[in-house]
DNA sequence: GCGACAG
DNA sequence: ATCTTGTCGC
């Protein structure tokens, strides 16, 4: 993939936008990971007010121990000013720049990423797991706790239940993700491919990575250290 | 004009 | 995302 920094994009909405398009043309939708001994969660946080951008990845051995305690290999924190606002649709422009400076500190190259927020579940194909995976050149999968786009029908209640995410192409209309009860009586969690992956294998590792929270522990934990949830909590 | 809208 | 106390439940 190209290695242009972020930073140099022209980062007005029209060009961006135009970015995303050519870049969902070069998702790959099929699996293609190798044998995965450590998964990475990666979450953005912000300080200050948000003037300040907190990326955060944590990276879990697999399989996890018996008894499904996962083993943190390693984390990393890289903070810098924030770039953009949020603007829905162009999550990855805010977000991406800061998790691939938080990836560069790390020593070793998971097989595996789990991001905090869409993967093709996106107006144009091309959500912040998406683009994140693309960058990289490793699988992706994108989980979020919020639609963005597409339908769906009622989500069955059982653990590991899902229901598809929907939505309309250019050829009519496409599974773009699943809606995922990862915990019974809790609100649905929205999985979708973003690199190198395809919907049945994404929510495969999503239901493996589950623990006793809504979250997949990779996302989860990462989430934590983005929001420095343990300091916080006194 | 009125909603919808990842984090 | 972030600001935040208590509270219900396993």
């Amino acid at each position: 993939m190209s290695t242009t920094p972020l930073h140099d994009w022209n980062l007005e909405p029209e060009a961006a936008i135009a970015l995303q398009r050519r870049l969902a043309g070069r998702v790959e939708h099929a699996d293609r990971l190798d044998p995965v001994r450590r998964i990475a969660g990666v979450d953005i946080g912000f300080e200050e007010d948000g003037a300040v951008t907190r990326a955060a990845v944590v990276v879990l051995a697999w399989p996890p121990a018996t008894g499904g305690a996962f083993e943190v290999v390693e984390q990393a924190v890289h903070r810098e000013p924030t770039r953009l606002p949020y603007i829905p649709g162009l999550l990855s422009f805010r977000e991406v720049p800061g998790a691939l400076a938080a990836f560069d500190k790390l020593s070793s190259r998971p097989e595996l990423v789990m991001v905090d927020g869409q993967g093709i579940a996106h107006p144009r194909r091309l959500g912040v797991a998406s683009h994140l995976g693309l960058w990289l050149d490793l699988p992706t999968i994108g989980v979020a706790k919020k639609r963005l786009v597409g339908r769906h029908g009622p989500v069955p209640e059982g653990r590991g239940d899902w229901t598809p995410l929907v939505d309309d192409g250019p050829r009519g209309e496409e599974v773009i993700g699943a809606v995922l009860r990862s915990r019974a009586r809790v609100k649905p969690v929205f999985v979708s491919p973003g690199h190198r992956i395809g919907l049945e294998t994404a929510v495969a590792w999503v239901v493996a990575c589950l623990g006793k929270t809504k979250l997949p522990e990779p996302t989860r934990l990462a989430d934590r250290l983005a929001s420095r949830r343990d300091e916080k909590r006194r």
